[in-house]
DNA sequence: CATTACTTTCAAAATATTTTGAACGTTGAG
DNA sequence: CTCAACGTTCAAAATATTTTGAAAGTAATG
């Protein structure tokens, strides 16, 4: 095969990977996607083997993740026994797989847990020390920071993954970003 | 210390560490800076080794990159020979240092590489088979889709650096994303 | 239902990351 | 200059993650 090409496919890969691993994947599921994404015709766990020179317990498993997180799915080929897969093209569809069952997911459980220290600290600020009450009022000022900051994650996923655009990223483009955007007051953070 | 206060501080320190876990640094990172967070007083080395139960050199170690992360700065305490660190309170530093350092230089390195690729191809066109050329033109395409996307994270990441503000989140709310939000539908999804 | 062609699983091995602590620097005080 | 009190470094040890491959599982085919 000519070498660009090859050279192109090559980094394609290799950059998707870094990128999977940067996102707290393994790369290995990069790599797959990859190696799916750059190929015209659906694969077969054996190929992706093959190509990328990994056990196939490993591209077994990865594709399982793949498949998990909206990244590529499963394609039949008549008269054939294997499975096949062919990648999900649409890299929005797949941030957004991502972002709403894993970041969206991290945020929520932060917010629950900063919640509930909150809500000891107030119930039970009649049993503390003068020396204490002092220490909680601390506490609370942190937390409160950690919340505010929580929740405008929160906001901005949310508001991310409201555009319920299809397959273009025309439709993400609606993203305007000079314009005001009126958000509630709660947004002030004390300096501390 | 009371045990509410205790939980409240453990919880939060847990919560931080898990954080910067699942951006991609070490969990310690996160536990000495909530440590320091939670502290209304600076702190030494040795306080931290001792209050975390973690050895010194990693102290040390993971002090150096909250330092150059942003996350924390020395403060001197007269007549002391130690030296002491206090927490940057304010997460909006924090987030904006750790996005245009990293983040920012991740997709920018996507993008070079992208850019690198699609030249060689077209360079090289005339010198490809037809059926090479079919390749070469789907993996246009493809590397296409790749640079779009890159090229939206970088907008997504410069508005949102973009915001010169201070202590305060009101400056990065002019970030108009889309029409409604609906922070009740549902973010529960499969667990990875 | 037996065979065959695959996929999945999982424990052991390989690899990568993190932690430790003792040795080595550095700085300020005397 | 020497000592004492720190901070830093880094190689070895401890842990955690990833990979492998062989065995077990599954489903289509005859």
């Amino acid at each position: 095969m000519n070498e660009n090409l090859n050279a192109v496919n090559e980094s394609t890969v290799a950059g998707l990977g870094r990128l999977t691993r940067f996102f707290g994947f393994n790369d290995v599921m990069g790599r797959l996607y990859g190696t799916l994404l750059m190929n015209p015709e659906p694969m077969s766990l054996d190929d992706l083997a093959e190509t990328l020179q990994i056990s196939k317990g490993s591209v077994s498993m990865n594709m399982r993740s793949i498949e998990r997180w909206g990244m590529a799915r499963e394609v039949w080929m008549k008269g054939e026994r294997k499975k096949y897969y062919t990648a999900e093209s649409d890299l929005w569809t797949v941030i957004r797989t991502v972002l709403s069952g894993r970041e969206m997911r991290e945020v929520s459980t932060a917010l629950e847990v900063l919640g509930q220290s909150v809500e000891k600290l107030r119930l039970d600020e009649a049993e503390l020390t003068e020396e204490e009450k002092k220490l909680a009022a601390y506490y609370l000022e942190r937390v409160g920071d950690l919340q505010s900051f929580f929740e405008f994650a929160q906001m901005l996923l949310s508001s991310f993954l409201a555009a319920e655009e299809g397959p273009d990223f025309g439709g993400v483009t609606n993203l305007n970003l000079d314009k005001d955007f009126d958000l509630d007051s709660e947004w002030e953070n004390g300096t501390g």
